[in-house]
DNA sequence: GTCAATCTTACGGCAACCTTAAATTCGCCC
DNA sequence: GGGCGAATTTAAGGTTGCCGTAAGATTGAC
């Protein structure tokens, strides 16, 4: 999941217009991934279907009101829910709130507003569990700070790029033991192991631009033909 | 002020039943400073000798309109007003929040809802308990004094605004380490970040004119592709 | 020597970032 | 309230540099 607009969206209400209002908002903003509902049957099935990332539902739907729609949803997942409502009673409200719900709207809406509680609850509650501390370490006369994404050396500081920055802290996670180009590609690039084999070299190719001597003749970034990397870190 | 709850809390309103109420409910709650009035000018005077710490009012008064009481309130103190309202225009809301109204709850409510935007208005006007001196330091020839919300280069003095002075004092709490984005965002603006990327940036531009020699090539205020910035300190 | 694995370099796309200006909101004084 | 200047946000267009691709060179195993 590279960006908050990669979210797969579920818009449930019956109007017609409001989907589309709704939608063409959010695809204009950026958003991409969205399905509709005008029902609370066919809202379900898309939630255990295709598993949306926040649904965005009107309280009042023809066959189902949505409090007891979140209840159903909640029996198999904990997906964020915005509700959208034309009450103004807070008794609903706490309702909502209580059952799970992660905000709420009152129509008629600014789009904007909208727009704006939509992200809060996607970063709250999708917001990334940071490491507090990367490690630091010496190679030789180098010392590399994965923290501060910086490698010092002869009193010059240069700085490491996020990719740079992911794979040496997955070979330092492993140094002295070789590691395998699959575990490298997966620990930056994520499951979807493509052809990143190249890439993969660029990259090495690039961070022993940046800690060794010669880069030709690595001292601790070393290859094992037919295998992976390995780090070595003891002098 | 040891607590929340030693705060003073002004209860305005012209139904004994809701008073008697409101006053239960905080009592149960911890609070124990409670004033009561039926009436505007009861209220005002209340306000005037014993300085509540925030005011809880119904909207409609025998003798005033809540909004003109808020108004006559401002003029001699900025206390926190929280109002109470049957009408769920959102007019209301807006004219009462623009006089200065802190939050604003539609009757009839439920206590515990009453109680929590209680504490939240308490929490957001009287947390930031000013830390009495704000750091002051140097960065090469510029003298950065966020005390003074000053900044001093060359016998000139370029003033800081509030803003600024706050992206500044968190990149000074951390010094030398990337600040993300977003831990800038949350700083300044609060939990609710969205859409700050582009302000943030335009922010960071406007500190650096103030600080860099060069702002589009600065020496104190990095940037960090990827992560976020940087503020360097030693020479 | 041959072949496959790895290295090396260069280049272009694109997202992240910068920059500026205009629009809007805020805060203060009257 | 209304008006004014400052502060902040929005918007739009420009720039930069990370990253991925490809193509040719080199290395190591057999």
């Amino acid at each position: 999941m590279e960006h908050i607009k990669d979210r797969k969206i579920l818009i449930v209400d019956d109007e017609p217009d409001i989907r589309r209002m709704i939608e063409g908002f959010l695809r204009k903003e950026g958003f991409y991934r969205i399905y509709a509902a005008a029902d609370g049957g066919s809202a379900l099935s898309v939630c255990r279907a295709d598993k949306p990332d926040i649904a965005i539902m009107d309280v009042m739907l023809p066959d189902i009101d949505g409090f007891e729609l979140i209840t159903a949803i909640r029996q198999f997942s904990s997906m964020p829910v915005l509700f959208l409502s034309a009450r103004g009673e807070d008794e609903d409200r706490l309702l909502g709130l209580g059952l799970g719900a992660d905000d709420y709207v009152v129509k008629p809406f600014l789009p904007r507003e909208l727009m704006l509680r939509l992200m809060a609850v996607l970063k709250r509650v999708y917001a990334p569990a940071v490491p507090e501390s990367l490690p630091c370490f010496q190679l030789g006369e180098y010392k590399i700070d994965l923290e501060l994404a910086t490698v010092f050396h002869n009193e010059e500081e240069i700085a490491l790029t996020p990719k740079e920055r992911g794979l040496l802290l997955k070979l330092y996670e492993n140094q002295g033991r070789i590691v395998t180009s699959d575990a490298l590609c997966q620990a930056v690039w994520g499951d979807d192991a493509y052809s990143y084999e190249n890439t993969l070299m660029v990259h090495v190719r690039r961070i022993r631009a940046k800690i060794e001597q010669d880069p030709s003749r690595p001292k601790y970034l070393l290859t094992v033909r037919g295998l992976g990397y390995k780090l070595v870190v003891k002098e």
